[in-house]
DNA sequence: ATCCTTGCAAAGCATTTGCAGTCAC
DNA sequence: GTGACTGCAAATGCTTTGCAAGGAT
């Protein structure tokens, strides 16, 4: 088949691809499309039903393999929230998670930590080189929130 | 059967169980024991192997009972690594994980964030409750950036 | 033309669940 | 004595794997 869409994520990804030796695919590229246009951190289940209103086709199998040429691409990032399910993301600049406790929804929270503070943790990590670092706030989001406050009693679990 | 081993983290978990309804049994006393002594993170079943020296009868099912009985009543901790592994550990207090690219070992780093670094980061969240927080740093632990800097070329991967 | 990639189905593995016997309270 | 807990085994659910057919280079 030739290309559906033409996209410049396109261009980045076969390049990123033959630079590894590996192919360039239509499955790849919807795969690779959908976890760059989205900003949150979908699971592989997530992305199977997305990807597949393009390509009503694709398996699961497909996209696991999928997502994992891409992490070792360095173009999406598996990331693990602490509810234990594994979630892919495409950003890779330092950024934080948010994830509620209470629905289990993770957002990401614009901004980086301070230089500084990463620099004084660098410090205490004592001999531990430090390439990168991930964020992750547990709370509750603003819906969830906002429906403990209606009943003025926070049960956390 | 009567408690095997006095320790103070028996009242500490006697009590801990009390207040929520739960019993005090031997198998969560051992699940906890070794949970608090350790300063790594352990997966469920290096407890379960860890556990069976004291109490070899002990089940998988059992250690997985425990340990969501001893994180429900904060006692200890479920963390997962970006290797996607489920982990225990029982600090509950803010502090930092350094897990190493090379060698995937995760260890504790002491100190917290600065209150005020995380009240900005909570501003930027907009309108999320942030109840807690965890920094996973990444990057090299001491011996495997040793053996980087003998070659004098660091290949990230 | 080569051999990497896909898709299906089966296998794997960690975690959870159902239930009868046992034990803490 | 009552109801919660344990341990076994089966079940569940997510992820990986084997292999034949198809597709990219």
């Amino acid at each position: 088949m030739s290309i559906l869409r033409s996209n410049p994520n396109d261009l980045v990804l076969r390049r990123a691809l033959g630079e590894r030796g590996h192919r360039f695919t239509e499955q790849r590229a919807a795969v690779f499309r959908h976890v760059s246009d989205t900003t949150d951190h979908p699971t592989a289940d997530e992305i199977l039903l997305s990807v597949r209103d393009d390509m009503p086709g694709i398996s699961m199998a497909t996209v696991y393999k999928s997502l994992e040429t891409l992490v070792s691409c360095g173009l999406a990032k598996k990331v693990n929230h602490a509810d234990g399910s594994a979630r892919y993301c495409c950003r890779s600049d330092p950024h934080h998670h948010a994830r509620c406790l209470s629905c289990g929804a993770v957002s990401d929270v614009p901004g980086r930590l301070d230089d500084a503070q990463v620099a004084r943790v660098r410090a205490e990590a004592d001999g531990f080189r430090v390439v990168g670092y991930e964020l992750e706030l547990t709370g509750y989001c603003p819906e969830c929130a906002s429906q403990m406050e209606d009943r003025a009693s926070p049960s956390i679990r």
